[in-house]
DNA sequence: CATGAGCCCCTAACAGTGTTAGGGAGTGGC
DNA sequence: GCCACTCCCTAACACTGTTAGGGGCTCATG
Protein backbone atom coordinates (compact mmCIF):
# COMPACT_ATOMS: atom_id res chain seq x y z
CA UNK A 1 0.00 0.00 0.00
CA UNK A 2 2.54 2.60 -1.29
CA UNK A 3 0.14 5.63 -0.21
CA UNK A 4 0.58 8.79 2.08
CA UNK A 5 -2.10 8.56 4.81
CA UNK A 6 -3.71 11.33 4.57
CA UNK A 7 -2.54 13.86 7.30
CA UNK A 8 0.54 13.10 7.48
CA UNK A 9 2.92 14.57 5.60
CA UNK A 10 6.94 14.52 5.70
CA UNK A 11 6.70 18.06 7.62
CA UNK A 12 3.61 18.47 10.08
CA UNK A 13 0.74 20.47 9.11
CA UNK A 14 1.47 23.86 11.15
CA UNK A 15 2.46 25.72 8.10
CA UNK A 16 4.42 28.63 10.24
CA UNK A 17 7.12 25.54 10.97
CA UNK A 18 10.61 26.09 9.07
CA UNK A 19 10.96 23.54 6.34
CA UNK A 20 14.45 22.13 7.11
CA UNK A 21 13.77 19.70 9.37
CA UNK A 22 17.47 19.74 11.07
CA UNK A 23 20.48 22.23 10.77
CA UNK A 24 22.76 19.80 9.60
CA UNK A 25 21.15 18.81 6.88
CA UNK A 26 22.20 19.84 3.82
CA UNK A 27 19.91 17.72 1.61
CA UNK A 28 16.56 19.37 0.58
CA UNK A 29 14.92 16.19 2.06
CA UNK A 30 11.72 16.47 -0.61
CA UNK A 31 8.96 17.67 1.72
CA UNK A 32 5.74 18.44 0.20
CA UNK A 33 6.78 22.21 0.11
CA UNK A 34 10.07 21.26 -1.57
CA UNK A 35 7.70 19.98 -4.22
CA UNK A 36 5.23 22.76 -4.65
CA UNK A 37 8.43 24.95 -4.94
CA UNK A 38 9.33 23.25 -7.70
CA UNK A 39 5.89 23.17 -9.23
CA UNK A 40 5.99 26.73 -9.06
CA UNK A 41 9.54 27.02 -10.85
CA UNK A 42 7.96 24.58 -13.69
CA UNK A 43 4.68 26.54 -13.38
CA UNK A 44 6.95 29.92 -14.23
CA UNK A 45 8.81 28.55 -17.31
CA UNK A 46 6.29 25.93 -19.15
CA UNK A 47 3.07 27.69 -18.25
CA UNK A 48 0.25 25.45 -16.78
CA UNK A 49 -0.34 23.67 -19.55
CA UNK A 50 3.39 22.55 -19.26
CA UNK A 51 3.15 21.11 -15.90
CA UNK A 52 3.09 17.34 -15.90
CA UNK A 53 4.18 15.41 -13.17
CA UNK A 54 7.36 13.83 -14.93
CA UNK A 55 8.83 17.30 -15.05
CA UNK A 56 7.94 18.26 -11.74
CA UNK A 57 9.77 14.95 -10.50
CA UNK A 58 12.40 15.74 -12.71
CA UNK A 59 12.98 19.13 -11.15
CA UNK A 60 13.73 17.89 -8.06
CA UNK A 61 15.93 15.17 -9.58
CA UNK A 62 13.37 12.50 -8.97
CA UNK A 63 11.02 10.05 -11.56
CA UNK A 64 7.25 10.85 -12.23
CA UNK A 65 5.92 7.92 -9.88
CA UNK A 66 7.78 8.89 -6.62
CA UNK A 67 5.38 11.91 -6.38
CA UNK A 68 2.76 9.50 -5.68
CA UNK A 69 4.28 9.18 -2.30
CA UNK A 70 4.28 12.49 -1.53
CA UNK A 71 1.06 13.55 -2.95
CA UNK A 72 -2.34 11.70 -3.80
CA UNK A 73 -2.68 13.09 -7.59
CA UNK A 74 -1.46 15.82 -9.66
CA UNK A 75 -4.69 17.72 -8.07
CA UNK A 76 -3.07 18.29 -4.62
CA UNK A 77 0.26 19.18 -6.23
CA UNK A 78 -1.81 21.69 -7.58
CA UNK A 79 -3.61 22.92 -4.20
CA UNK A 80 -0.13 23.06 -2.48
CA UNK A 81 0.70 24.63 -5.76
CA UNK A 82 -2.14 27.59 -4.78
CA UNK A 83 -1.20 27.89 -1.55
CA UNK A 84 2.30 28.70 -2.15
CA UNK A 85 1.14 31.46 -5.07
CA UNK A 86 -0.89 32.86 -1.96
CA UNK A 87 1.73 32.61 0.37
CA UNK A 88 3.20 35.79 -1.87
CA UNK A 89 0.58 37.74 -0.59
CA UNK A 90 0.46 40.81 1.52
CA UNK A 91 -2.72 42.67 2.25
CA UNK A 92 -2.09 46.36 1.70
CA UNK A 93 -1.39 48.64 4.91
CA UNK A 94 -4.10 49.65 7.17
CA UNK A 95 -4.36 53.02 6.40
CA UNK A 96 -7.17 55.21 4.71
CA UNK A 97 -11.02 54.68 5.00
CA UNK A 98 -12.22 50.54 3.92
CA UNK A 99 -12.82 52.33 0.29
CA UNK A 100 -9.15 52.89 0.02
CA UNK A 101 -8.20 49.84 1.77
CA UNK A 102 -10.42 47.48 -0.64
CA UNK A 103 -9.56 49.51 -3.56
CA UNK A 104 -5.30 48.41 -2.51
CA UNK A 105 -6.60 44.81 -2.03
CA UNK A 106 -8.39 44.24 -5.73
CA UNK A 107 -5.33 45.87 -7.24
CA UNK A 108 -2.72 43.75 -5.41
CA UNK A 109 -4.42 40.35 -5.37
CA UNK A 110 -4.68 40.76 -9.67
CA UNK A 111 -1.49 42.11 -9.40
CA UNK A 112 -0.31 38.98 -7.63
CA UNK A 113 -2.31 36.74 -10.11
CA UNK A 114 -0.77 38.51 -13.58
CA UNK A 115 2.72 38.05 -12.18
CA UNK A 116 2.87 34.61 -11.26
CA UNK A 117 2.03 33.00 -14.86
CA UNK A 118 -0.92 30.72 -14.59
CA UNK A 119 -2.04 31.73 -11.62
CA UNK A 120 -5.23 32.59 -11.77
CA UNK A 121 -5.84 29.78 -13.60
CA UNK A 122 -4.12 27.49 -11.07
CA UNK A 123 -5.99 28.97 -8.43
CA UNK A 124 -9.44 28.76 -10.27
CA UNK A 125 -9.11 24.95 -10.15
CA UNK A 126 -7.98 24.79 -6.41
CA UNK A 127 -9.64 21.66 -4.78
CA UNK A 128 -9.20 22.90 -0.84
CA UNK A 129 -8.36 26.05 0.42
CA UNK A 130 -4.76 26.14 2.39
CA UNK A 131 -3.66 28.30 5.45
CA UNK A 132 -2.79 31.70 3.84
CA UNK A 133 -5.84 31.52 1.91
CA UNK A 134 -7.48 31.88 5.24
CA UNK A 135 -5.38 34.30 6.21
CA UNK A 136 -5.92 36.31 3.48
CA UNK A 137 -9.70 36.08 4.38
CA UNK A 138 -9.73 36.35 7.78
CA UNK A 139 -8.00 39.94 7.42
CA UNK A 140 -10.45 41.44 4.68
CA UNK A 141 -13.56 40.29 7.01
CA UNK A 142 -11.71 41.97 10.14
CA UNK A 143 -11.57 45.45 7.97
CA UNK A 144 -15.02 44.71 6.45
CA UNK A 145 -16.57 44.27 10.14
CA UNK A 146 -14.53 47.72 11.38
CA UNK A 147 -15.51 49.56 8.29
CA UNK A 148 -19.32 49.02 9.71
CA UNK A 149 -20.68 46.05 7.37
CA UNK A 150 -22.99 43.51 8.92
CA UNK A 151 -21.68 40.29 9.59
CA UNK A 152 -23.91 39.18 6.39
CA UNK A 153 -23.07 42.03 4.54
CA UNK A 154 -18.95 41.33 5.36
CA UNK A 155 -19.54 38.08 4.28
CA UNK A 156 -20.79 38.82 0.91
CA UNK A 157 -18.72 41.63 0.30
CA UNK A 158 -15.72 39.05 1.02
CA UNK A 159 -16.88 36.70 -1.64
CA UNK A 160 -17.69 39.29 -4.26
CA UNK A 161 -14.98 40.80 -4.01
CA UNK A 162 -12.70 37.50 -4.34
CA UNK A 163 -14.70 36.22 -7.23
CA UNK A 164 -14.75 39.56 -9.19
CA UNK A 165 -10.39 39.83 -9.03
CA UNK A 166 -10.12 36.18 -10.14
CA UNK A 167 -12.90 36.16 -12.67
CA UNK A 168 -11.74 39.38 -14.00
CA UNK A 169 -8.19 38.19 -14.26
CA UNK A 170 -9.47 34.53 -15.99
CA UNK A 171 -11.26 36.73 -18.32
CA UNK A 172 -7.93 38.98 -19.15
CA UNK A 173 -6.08 36.40 -19.39
CA UNK A 174 -8.08 34.14 -22.15
CA UNK A 175 -6.94 33.32 -25.25
CA UNK A 176 -8.50 36.05 -26.95
CA UNK A 177 -7.51 39.05 -24.85
CA UNK A 178 -3.75 37.52 -23.96
CA UNK A 179 -3.10 35.52 -27.12
CA UNK A 180 0.18 34.44 -26.92
CA UNK A 181 -0.10 31.84 -29.00
CA UNK A 182 0.18 34.52 -32.14
CA UNK A 183 3.36 37.08 -31.87
CA UNK A 184 0.86 39.81 -32.02
CA UNK A 185 1.07 42.42 -29.38
CA UNK A 186 -1.82 43.79 -27.28
CA UNK A 187 -1.91 46.96 -29.15
CA UNK A 188 -2.39 45.02 -32.26
CA UNK A 189 -4.97 42.91 -30.95
CA UNK A 190 -6.71 46.35 -30.16
CA UNK A 191 -5.94 47.42 -33.31
CA UNK A 192 -7.35 44.45 -35.18
CA UNK A 193 -10.51 44.14 -32.81
CA UNK A 194 -11.72 47.72 -33.52
CA UNK A 195 -11.16 46.65 -37.94
CA UNK A 196 -13.07 43.51 -37.07
CA UNK A 197 -15.88 45.91 -35.39
CA UNK A 198 -15.71 48.49 -37.93
CA UNK A 199 -15.96 46.10 -40.60
CA UNK A 200 -18.97 44.84 -39.65
CA UNK A 201 -22.38 45.63 -41.67
CA UNK A 202 -23.67 49.11 -40.16
CA UNK A 203 -27.25 48.02 -40.50
CA UNK A 204 -27.40 45.45 -38.24
CA UNK A 205 -24.31 45.96 -35.46
CA UNK A 206 -25.02 49.55 -35.69
CA UNK A 207 -23.58 49.96 -31.99
CA UNK A 208 -20.74 48.03 -32.25
CA UNK A 209 -19.42 50.02 -35.27
CA UNK A 210 -20.12 53.24 -33.66
CA UNK A 211 -18.27 52.11 -30.96
CA UNK A 212 -15.54 50.46 -32.19
CA UNK A 213 -13.38 53.08 -30.48
CA UNK A 214 -14.64 52.57 -26.78
CA UNK A 215 -14.93 48.84 -26.76
CA UNK A 216 -10.98 48.72 -27.68
CA UNK A 217 -9.75 51.47 -26.40
CA UNK A 218 -9.60 51.02 -22.69
CA UNK A 219 -6.75 49.26 -21.12
CA UNK A 220 -7.54 46.11 -18.64
CA UNK A 221 -6.29 48.00 -16.45
CA UNK A 222 -8.88 51.00 -17.18
CA UNK A 223 -11.40 48.09 -17.17
CA UNK A 224 -10.46 46.40 -13.93
CA UNK A 225 -10.43 49.77 -12.18
CA UNK A 226 -13.97 50.21 -13.74
CA UNK A 227 -15.40 47.50 -12.10
CA UNK A 228 -13.64 48.03 -9.13
CA UNK A 229 -14.99 51.07 -8.38
CA UNK A 230 -18.68 50.12 -9.33
CA UNK A 231 -18.21 47.25 -6.79
CA UNK A 232 -16.76 49.33 -4.24
CA UNK A 233 -19.70 52.00 -4.70
CA UNK A 234 -22.68 49.65 -4.49
CA UNK A 235 -20.85 48.41 -1.44
CA UNK A 236 -21.16 51.88 0.03
CA UNK A 237 -24.56 52.04 -0.42
CA UNK A 238 -25.43 49.29 2.03
CA UNK A 239 -23.39 50.84 4.95
CA UNK A 240 -25.50 53.42 7.61
CA UNK A 241 -25.28 56.78 6.45
CA UNK A 242 -22.10 58.20 8.30
CA UNK A 243 -22.25 59.87 10.86
CA UNK B 1 -1.39 20.28 -48.43
CA UNK B 2 -4.47 18.95 -47.02
CA UNK B 3 -5.32 21.85 -44.75
CA UNK B 4 -8.61 23.97 -45.31
CA UNK B 5 -8.23 27.58 -46.41
CA UNK B 6 -8.96 29.70 -43.93
CA UNK B 7 -11.93 31.32 -44.95
CA UNK B 8 -13.64 28.93 -46.91
CA UNK B 9 -15.48 26.30 -45.09
CA UNK B 10 -17.91 23.79 -46.58
CA UNK B 11 -20.33 26.61 -45.80
CA UNK B 12 -20.53 30.29 -46.17
CA UNK B 13 -19.51 32.28 -43.34
CA UNK B 14 -23.31 33.94 -43.65
CA UNK B 15 -24.26 32.34 -39.99
CA UNK B 16 -28.13 32.87 -40.75
CA UNK B 17 -28.18 30.81 -43.62
CA UNK B 18 -29.82 26.93 -43.12
CA UNK B 19 -27.10 24.73 -43.14
CA UNK B 20 -28.25 21.79 -45.50
CA UNK B 21 -27.00 22.72 -48.38
CA UNK B 22 -29.33 21.32 -50.95
CA UNK B 23 -33.36 20.48 -50.40
CA UNK B 24 -33.04 17.17 -51.76
CA UNK B 25 -30.07 15.87 -49.52
CA UNK B 26 -30.13 13.10 -47.16
CA UNK B 27 -27.09 12.96 -45.92
CA UNK B 28 -25.65 15.99 -42.99
CA UNK B 29 -22.87 16.48 -45.48
CA UNK B 30 -20.66 17.00 -42.26
CA UNK B 31 -20.46 20.53 -42.02
CA UNK B 32 -18.60 22.88 -39.57
CA UNK B 33 -22.18 23.83 -37.99
CA UNK B 34 -22.48 19.62 -38.01
CA UNK B 35 -18.84 19.26 -36.30
CA UNK B 36 -20.15 21.79 -33.56
CA UNK B 37 -23.04 20.51 -32.76
CA UNK B 38 -21.30 17.26 -32.31
CA UNK B 39 -19.08 18.49 -30.28
CA UNK B 40 -21.77 19.98 -28.41
CA UNK B 41 -23.49 16.34 -27.52
CA UNK B 42 -19.83 15.02 -26.40
CA UNK B 43 -19.39 17.69 -24.19
CA UNK B 44 -22.64 17.52 -22.63
CA UNK B 45 -22.32 13.76 -21.73
CA UNK B 46 -17.87 13.45 -21.13
CA UNK B 47 -17.33 17.17 -20.06
CA UNK B 48 -14.68 19.53 -21.36
CA UNK B 49 -12.03 17.28 -20.13
CA UNK B 50 -13.74 14.23 -22.09
CA UNK B 51 -13.84 15.83 -24.85
CA UNK B 52 -11.38 14.52 -27.36
CA UNK B 53 -10.76 14.44 -30.76
CA UNK B 54 -11.63 11.26 -31.58
CA UNK B 55 -14.68 11.29 -29.44
CA UNK B 56 -16.11 14.30 -31.38
CA UNK B 57 -15.09 12.18 -34.95
CA UNK B 58 -16.64 9.42 -33.47
CA UNK B 59 -20.07 10.96 -33.02
CA UNK B 60 -19.92 12.35 -37.05
CA UNK B 61 -19.18 8.68 -37.74
CA UNK B 62 -15.43 9.65 -39.01
CA UNK B 63 -12.08 9.24 -37.63
CA UNK B 64 -10.01 12.00 -35.76
CA UNK B 65 -7.32 12.93 -38.49
CA UNK B 66 -10.02 13.96 -40.78
CA UNK B 67 -11.55 16.61 -38.53
CA UNK B 68 -8.47 18.32 -39.37
CA UNK B 69 -9.70 18.75 -42.96
CA UNK B 70 -12.33 21.17 -41.60
CA UNK B 71 -10.95 22.35 -38.73
CA UNK B 72 -7.37 23.82 -38.26
CA UNK B 73 -7.06 22.51 -34.78
CA UNK B 74 -8.94 21.81 -31.87
CA UNK B 75 -8.99 25.48 -30.40
CA UNK B 76 -11.47 25.99 -33.63
CA UNK B 77 -13.31 23.56 -32.78
CA UNK B 78 -13.90 25.03 -29.56
CA UNK B 79 -14.30 28.40 -31.11
CA UNK B 80 -17.48 27.05 -33.07
CA UNK B 81 -18.65 25.30 -30.01
CA UNK B 82 -18.38 28.44 -27.87
CA UNK B 83 -20.38 30.02 -31.12
CA UNK B 84 -23.27 27.26 -31.42
CA UNK B 85 -23.76 27.59 -26.87
CA UNK B 86 -24.16 31.21 -27.51
CA UNK B 87 -26.80 30.16 -30.40
CA UNK B 88 -29.02 29.40 -28.00
CA UNK B 89 -28.91 32.77 -25.75
CA UNK B 90 -32.25 34.55 -25.99
CA UNK B 91 -31.79 38.37 -24.44
CA UNK B 92 -34.26 39.60 -22.09
CA UNK B 93 -37.55 41.33 -23.17
CA UNK B 94 -37.48 45.30 -23.29
CA UNK B 95 -39.53 46.00 -20.53
CA UNK B 96 -38.79 47.65 -17.35
CA UNK B 97 -36.15 49.95 -16.78
CA UNK B 98 -32.63 49.42 -17.71
CA UNK B 99 -31.99 47.89 -14.08
CA UNK B 100 -34.98 45.09 -14.08
CA UNK B 101 -33.35 44.60 -17.96
CA UNK B 102 -29.76 43.99 -16.94
CA UNK B 103 -30.78 41.97 -13.99
CA UNK B 104 -32.56 39.58 -16.13
CA UNK B 105 -29.64 39.49 -18.60
CA UNK B 106 -27.22 38.22 -16.28
CA UNK B 107 -29.52 35.97 -14.60
CA UNK B 108 -29.82 34.42 -17.98
CA UNK B 109 -26.33 34.41 -18.94
CA UNK B 110 -25.86 32.82 -15.62
CA UNK B 111 -27.96 30.28 -16.45
CA UNK B 112 -27.38 29.71 -19.53
CA UNK B 113 -23.25 28.84 -18.68
CA UNK B 114 -24.72 26.47 -15.77
CA UNK B 115 -27.40 24.87 -18.24
CA UNK B 116 -24.52 23.85 -20.78
CA UNK B 117 -22.10 21.20 -19.06
CA UNK B 118 -18.96 23.04 -18.57
CA UNK B 119 -19.73 26.19 -20.77
CA UNK B 120 -18.19 28.65 -18.74
CA UNK B 121 -14.80 27.00 -19.19
CA UNK B 122 -14.98 26.71 -22.83
CA UNK B 123 -16.03 30.24 -23.32
CA UNK B 124 -13.55 31.65 -21.08
CA UNK B 125 -10.66 29.93 -23.49
CA UNK B 126 -12.38 30.91 -26.88
CA UNK B 127 -9.70 32.55 -29.15
CA UNK B 128 -12.41 34.66 -31.67
CA UNK B 129 -15.86 35.85 -30.50
CA UNK B 130 -18.60 34.43 -33.01
CA UNK B 131 -21.09 36.45 -34.48
CA UNK B 132 -23.92 34.94 -31.88
CA UNK B 133 -21.92 36.53 -29.29
CA UNK B 134 -21.58 40.23 -31.55
CA UNK B 135 -25.09 39.88 -31.94
CA UNK B 136 -25.48 39.69 -27.88
CA UNK B 137 -22.85 42.83 -27.40
CA UNK B 138 -24.87 44.73 -29.79
CA UNK B 139 -28.11 44.45 -27.74
CA UNK B 140 -26.76 45.31 -24.94
CA UNK B 141 -24.80 48.46 -26.04
CA UNK B 142 -27.80 49.39 -27.76
CA UNK B 143 -30.09 49.55 -24.04
CA UNK B 144 -27.22 50.73 -22.23
CA UNK B 145 -27.22 53.57 -24.60
CA UNK B 146 -30.98 53.99 -24.15
CA UNK B 147 -30.75 54.19 -20.57
CA UNK B 148 -28.75 57.46 -20.96
CA UNK B 149 -25.21 55.87 -20.01
CA UNK B 150 -22.31 57.45 -22.02
CA UNK B 151 -20.72 55.68 -24.89
CA UNK B 152 -17.36 55.19 -22.71
CA UNK B 153 -19.59 53.80 -19.84
CA UNK B 154 -21.98 51.89 -21.71
CA UNK B 155 -18.34 50.13 -23.59
CA UNK B 156 -17.24 49.68 -19.96
CA UNK B 157 -20.38 48.24 -18.33
CA UNK B 158 -20.84 46.00 -21.43
CA UNK B 159 -17.34 44.22 -20.79
CA UNK B 160 -18.08 44.63 -16.91
CA UNK B 161 -21.07 42.50 -16.88
CA UNK B 162 -19.91 40.27 -19.39
CA UNK B 163 -16.76 39.41 -17.12
CA UNK B 164 -18.62 39.05 -13.82
CA UNK B 165 -21.12 36.76 -14.48
CA UNK B 166 -18.82 34.80 -16.95
CA UNK B 167 -15.80 34.99 -13.76
CA UNK B 168 -18.56 34.09 -11.11
CA UNK B 169 -19.75 31.03 -13.14
CA UNK B 170 -15.94 30.25 -13.45
CA UNK B 171 -15.47 30.54 -9.50
CA UNK B 172 -18.91 28.69 -8.63
CA UNK B 173 -17.66 25.55 -11.15
CA UNK B 174 -14.20 25.20 -9.46
CA UNK B 175 -14.21 22.28 -8.09
CA UNK B 176 -13.98 23.58 -4.31
CA UNK B 177 -17.56 24.78 -4.90
CA UNK B 178 -18.85 22.23 -7.52
CA UNK B 179 -16.97 19.16 -6.52
CA UNK B 180 -18.59 16.75 -8.68
CA UNK B 181 -15.60 14.65 -8.07
CA UNK B 182 -16.82 12.91 -4.44
CA UNK B 183 -20.32 12.05 -4.19
CA UNK B 184 -20.82 14.69 -1.59
CA UNK B 185 -23.71 17.14 -2.49
CA UNK B 186 -24.01 20.73 -2.20
CA UNK B 187 -25.28 21.13 1.20
CA UNK B 188 -22.50 18.48 2.72
CA UNK B 189 -19.85 21.13 1.34
CA UNK B 190 -21.43 24.00 3.00
CA UNK B 191 -21.49 21.89 6.30
CA UNK B 192 -17.86 20.55 5.67
CA UNK B 193 -16.72 24.19 5.44
CA UNK B 194 -18.70 25.23 8.18
CA UNK B 195 -16.62 22.81 10.30
CA UNK B 196 -13.94 23.53 8.81
CA UNK B 197 -14.15 27.51 9.72
CA UNK B 198 -15.68 26.45 13.46
CA UNK B 199 -12.40 23.98 13.86
CA UNK B 200 -9.93 26.76 13.12
CA UNK B 201 -8.12 28.11 15.98
CA UNK B 202 -9.68 31.39 17.48
CA UNK B 203 -6.84 32.99 18.37
CA UNK B 204 -5.73 33.95 14.62
CA UNK B 205 -8.84 33.62 13.00
CA UNK B 206 -11.11 35.18 15.02
CA UNK B 207 -13.47 36.46 12.37
CA UNK B 208 -13.65 32.71 10.25
CA UNK B 209 -14.57 31.16 13.40
CA UNK B 210 -17.37 33.80 14.32
CA UNK B 211 -18.77 34.30 10.44
CA UNK B 212 -18.64 30.51 9.61
CA UNK B 213 -22.24 30.61 9.73
CA UNK B 214 -22.47 33.89 7.35
CA UNK B 215 -19.49 32.82 5.05
CA UNK B 216 -21.16 28.99 4.37
CA UNK B 217 -24.68 29.18 4.49
CA UNK B 218 -25.56 31.67 1.46
CA UNK B 219 -26.29 29.82 -1.41
CA UNK B 220 -24.68 30.59 -4.71
CA UNK B 221 -27.61 32.27 -6.16
CA UNK B 222 -27.87 34.54 -3.53
CA UNK B 223 -24.05 35.53 -3.70
CA UNK B 224 -24.94 36.20 -7.27
CA UNK B 225 -27.46 37.87 -7.00
CA UNK B 226 -25.81 39.83 -4.24
CA UNK B 227 -22.72 40.36 -6.47
CA UNK B 228 -25.06 41.42 -9.21
CA UNK B 229 -27.27 44.42 -7.44
CA UNK B 230 -23.54 46.47 -5.86
CA UNK B 231 -22.84 46.50 -9.49
CA UNK B 232 -25.98 47.84 -10.76
CA UNK B 233 -26.15 49.89 -7.81
CA UNK B 234 -22.37 51.28 -8.87
CA UNK B 235 -23.69 51.95 -12.35
CA UNK B 236 -27.00 53.75 -11.37
CA UNK B 237 -24.08 56.39 -9.64
CA UNK B 238 -22.97 57.04 -13.32
CA UNK B 239 -26.37 58.26 -14.92
CA UNK B 240 -27.11 61.96 -14.44
CA UNK B 241 -29.62 62.37 -11.84
CA UNK B 242 -32.91 61.43 -13.07
CA UNK B 243 -35.48 63.92 -14.21
C1' DC C 1 23.46 -10.18 14.97
C1' DA C 2 19.21 -11.05 12.48
C1' DT C 3 14.63 -9.88 11.37
C1' DG C 4 10.99 -7.12 10.13
C1' DA C 5 8.68 -2.69 9.42
C1' DG C 6 8.41 1.52 7.22
C1' DC C 7 10.05 4.90 4.04
C1' DC C 8 11.28 6.35 -0.48
C1' DC C 9 12.37 5.70 -5.04
C1' DC C 10 12.52 2.87 -9.17
C1' DT C 11 11.03 0.37 -13.86
C1' DA C 12 7.36 -0.91 -16.82
C1' DA C 13 3.22 -0.50 -18.41
C1' DC C 14 -1.72 1.09 -19.67
C1' DA C 15 -4.91 3.79 -21.97
C1' DG C 16 -5.34 7.77 -23.60
C1' DT C 17 -4.13 12.77 -25.86
C1' DG C 18 -3.35 16.43 -30.18
C1' DT C 19 -1.32 16.49 -34.40
C1' DT C 20 1.07 15.42 -38.85
C1' DA C 21 2.73 12.81 -43.06
C1' DG C 22 1.39 10.47 -46.68
C1' DG C 23 -1.85 7.89 -49.36
C1' DG C 24 -6.03 6.63 -51.74
C1' DA C 25 -10.62 6.61 -53.29
C1' DG C 26 -14.30 9.47 -55.72
C1' DT C 27 -15.92 13.41 -58.57
C1' DG C 28 -16.07 16.95 -62.09
C1' DG C 29 -13.86 19.66 -65.92
C1' DC C 30 -10.82 19.97 -69.97
C1' DG D 1 -7.37 10.02 -70.61
C1' DC D 2 -5.81 13.03 -67.34
C1' DC D 3 -5.61 16.53 -63.89
C1' DA D 4 -7.16 18.90 -59.88
C1' DC D 5 -9.86 18.97 -55.94
C1' DT D 6 -12.30 17.15 -51.96
C1' DC D 7 -12.53 14.26 -48.26
C1' DC D 8 -11.33 10.50 -45.55
C1' DC D 9 -8.03 6.93 -44.14
C1' DT D 10 -3.84 4.41 -41.58
C1' DA D 11 0.26 4.89 -38.96
C1' DA D 12 2.97 7.12 -36.23
C1' DC D 13 5.21 10.55 -32.78
C1' DA D 14 5.84 12.42 -28.47
C1' DC D 15 3.42 13.21 -24.89
C1' DT D 16 0.02 12.73 -20.53
C1' DG D 17 -1.71 10.89 -15.39
C1' DT D 18 -1.65 6.95 -12.88
C1' DT D 19 -0.86 2.23 -10.95
C1' DA D 20 1.39 -2.36 -9.84
C1' DG D 21 5.09 -4.30 -8.12
C1' DG D 22 9.79 -4.41 -6.59
C1' DG D 23 14.18 -3.10 -4.37
C1' DG D 24 17.27 -0.93 -1.57
C1' DC D 25 17.99 1.69 2.86
C1' DT D 26 17.39 2.93 7.74
C1' DC D 27 15.86 1.99 12.19
C1' DA D 28 13.92 -0.47 16.32
C1' DT D 29 13.11 -4.77 18.21
C1' DG D 30 13.78 -9.70 19.37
Amino acid sequence: MPQNPIGTPATPATPGAPSTPGPDEAAPALTREALAQAALRVLERDGLAGLSMRKVAAEVGVKAASLYWHVRNKQELLDLLTDAVMGSAEPPPREGDWREQFHAYCWRYRRLLLDNRDAAKVVAGRLAPGPNLLGLMEDQLDRLRAAGFSDADAAMANYLLGAFVQGFVLQEQSPISASEVLGTSRRDIADAAGDLFRALPVETFPNLVDLADDLTEPTMDARFDFGVQRILDGLAALLPPAG
